[in-house]
DNA sequence: TAAGCATATAATCATGTAGTTATATTGTCA
DNA sequence: TGACAATATAACTACATGATTATATGCTTA
């Protein structure tokens, strides 16, 4: 990227933006998403998964589905819900990424 | 990636990945960060290009450097902030990508 | 040394939200 | 229909934090 002609970003633009990682910063809601990569899963078998309470995982759950992260699906009295947008692992990845080269400099400064 | 040998992270990990994004998810912190990828910058100079207050700016900057997005540098009577990690930008690319596609189909839903 | 500038910090207030508890809603099945 | 199960919602509490105001700290220069 040609950083002379890099385009800011309007500062409505910068909220949605930084709405979309409030969303992603709490963990529940990110062991939710991981719990949720290895497919869709009903509200009750999410609580067990991350050991909540049943009412604030649904909570963290319509945050997560008014996010646009998730989806629902719904089977008779059970509720599915799943990754609606992939995008979120990649973000993970490369915070990862950061995180362990962080740590990594910071453990090489003690030889 | 392979899902079926795709590893979980360790809670605590969750929580260090959750961290970096709340960081994240303050609009005038990435507004602060936008400015600084053009160049590093003084305090004062960062306070007028986000059109804050100067204990505001200083006490974001300090979230900022703690999560090691942000360096300092002093000269003189002046304190330099500069940009320390660029995967910052990577991610900001990421979450662009996954709106722009969200409020395209959301568009496209009414013709 | 005194004055002035740049930055950091402290105190305060207001607001948002995670978690809990209780209850409502909705569907299933006997 | 009645009891039960799954999920959602409401009310509440506790806590974190963004913004402001006032002040402290530290450097520079006259």
């Amino acid at each position: 990227m040609n950083s002379l002609t890099h385009q800011e970003m309007s500062p409505d633009a910068i909220s949605l933006v930084a709405a979309r990682f409030k969303i992603l910063s709490e963990p529940l809601r990110l062991q939710i998403l991981q719990h949720l990569e290895k497919g869709e899963s009903s509200v009750t078998a999410i609580t067990y998964a991350v050991q909540s309470t049943q009412p604030n995982v649904s909570k963290h759950l319509k945050t997560l589905q008014d996010g646009g992260l998730v989806s629902k699906r719904q089977d008779g009295n059970t509720v599915y819900y799943g990754i609606a947008d992939e995008s979120v692992f990649e973000l993970c990845k490369v915070v990862c990424g950061s995180l362990k080269e962080k740590f990594t400099e910071r453990s090489a400064m003690f030889g």
